[in-house]
DNA sequence: TATACTAATGACTAATCGGTCATTTGTCAA
DNA sequence: TTGACAAATGACCGATTAGTCATTAGTATA
């Protein structure tokens, strides 16, 4: 398992440098310091590699933004706070920003594809709930718009961070973007993106997670688990899903005793999802 | 001079199907229905191909934003006339679009990066002089804001057009947008791109035309050149930059022969600004 | 020490790449 | 019809690739 993240790290360096099909598995081992055998004892394939990076790097990203949108109660900070974390993320982790945001590199492979553009939509719902809890019912018409907006901010001052490493005020960065929403989100009456245009917009991904699709990733991870405390969680909110019994309280408890474990965090994630907590 | 252009349409197909390093030459050339020997004939290497193609369909667009910037003198349409322009030729050329602006792949490739970035500053030229000129003095701290957001706007509602095909109303895109842009103009209190911070953020890239690029592109030209006006006007401008004798209105004349061509809107733009016309 | 097992190696293969060049094809004027 | 020239071809080359597998190194148990 650490061999694997090993490799990960060092493949998103060189990704980052010189692009996913200018890198051969050579290189990639060679920086690694294994040969290129036990590159295959790791990843079937080259493209298998992909994904796992996608999913180690996105989900991480995912649970941050979503982490503080669900966690910030303050209404005053949630905006600053929410570009903060934004940012905070670009700039830590540049490289594969770099990689998976800027390039999109596995544009051509569908499968990479639809797996980035569902990570992408989840984030998308995030901001939609930040701005349903900010704005409530003032933005009916216009909140697919400022969504938009946002994804946009992040994307036009992203650029800073990944294209250069010059020292960059965060903290400033984020009032300024936090104040820019406020006004568009006050102001716009022109909505382009409206309630009907959404379904055609809204791209081919799992609208709601399938309670298959948390039992196969919990049977996943049943194994890997060490510690016994997460093990058991595991198991028992697999129970809880094909029979439930137990009230909120204790399925959130569960929940969060993956969550305490980064290891965790996306099943954790998912999980909460499924039962709406 | 007409086979290079099948080859760059269809390699662009390809690029934008699988991405660069994964389109062979093989599989350009099946798909022009020539030989592998004849690309080579026409471009001396697939780097000199890749080239040739982003000075081919991003000169196009920077010069499109650019007439519309400076061409519309009514201030009421201008930033939909702007955006109009930008998103009719991102449905137009959707596919150049995804490969030269959404995918970079050729971030890797310094050359071709520095290229891309030039261009791109070429647009935020055009941008910038739109907005001093529709907001002037309001606008002096918050300029380089608004420019980032107008951009940002632009790399987000641009995947409506890339990645699906639905018949999107481009007259309420641009009226929604120019709303914003100019919402944002009027009420942006908190800048974060600073004049200070301008000079760090410019990308290595001839901030002025120099005077020897202008001569090396008019040589470069001047033999390609059939129509005798447009081989005349080309000459008379290499003159007049090595020994300066005509007035303002002369050199614009000759530069308007030049627009007149597609193929030398690239130079009458560029000359243009050498001039400062 | 001997045995059994896994982890790790790197030489190897078959395929594909960008690029070359001797050869063929097509098109003129003579 | 011939000869001269340019345009076009595709077999071929050396280099590189992803992926394999017989072999070796390392380690734990008996």
């Amino acid at each position: 398992m650490l061999k694997k993240q090993l490799i990960m790290e060092k493949a998103l360096e060189l990704f980052s440098e010189q692009g996913f099909e200018a890198t051969s598995v050579q290189q990639i081992t060679d920086r690694c310091g294994i040969s290129k055998g036990a590159f295959y004892l790791s990843f079937k394939t080259k493209d298998e590699l992909v994904i796992s990076m996608v999913d180690y790097y996105l989900q991480q990203f995912i649970i941050d933004v979503d982490q503080v949108v669900r966690g910030t109660y303050n209404k005053e900070t949630v905006l600053v706070e929410f570009y903060k974390s934004i940012f905070q993320a670009f700039k830590d982790h540049s490289a594969s920003a770099r990689v998976f945001f800027n390039e999109k590199v596995f544009l051509t492979k569908k499968e990479l594809f639809h797996k980035i553009t569902a990570y992408e939509a989840e984030m998308s719902k995030s901001i939609l709930y930040m701005l349903e809890q900010l704005y409530q019912d003032q933005l009916q018409e216009t909140k697919y718009d400022v969504m938009y907006c946002i994804k946009g901010f992040m994307k036009s001052y992203a650029e800073l961070f990944i294209f250069s490493d010059m020292p960059l005020d965060l903290e400033q960065l984020a009032k300024s973007l936090a104040e820019k929403t406020d006004i568009i989100a006050h102001h716009t009456t022109i909505p382009f993106i409206t309630a009907d245009l959404v379904p055609f917009i809204a791209k081919p991904c799992e609208q709601d997670v399938s309670k298959d699709a948390v039992l196969q990733l919990l049977e996943q991870n049943i194994n890997h688990a060490e510690d016994s405390i997460e093990k058991e969680s595991i198991e028992l909110l697999k129970q809880e899903i094909e029979n439930p019994t137990y009230g909120k309280a204790i399925i959130k408890g569960l929940i969060e005793n993956l969550r305490l474990d980064p290891a965790y965090h996306w099943i954790a994630y998912v999980t909460a999802k499924y039962f709406n907590i």
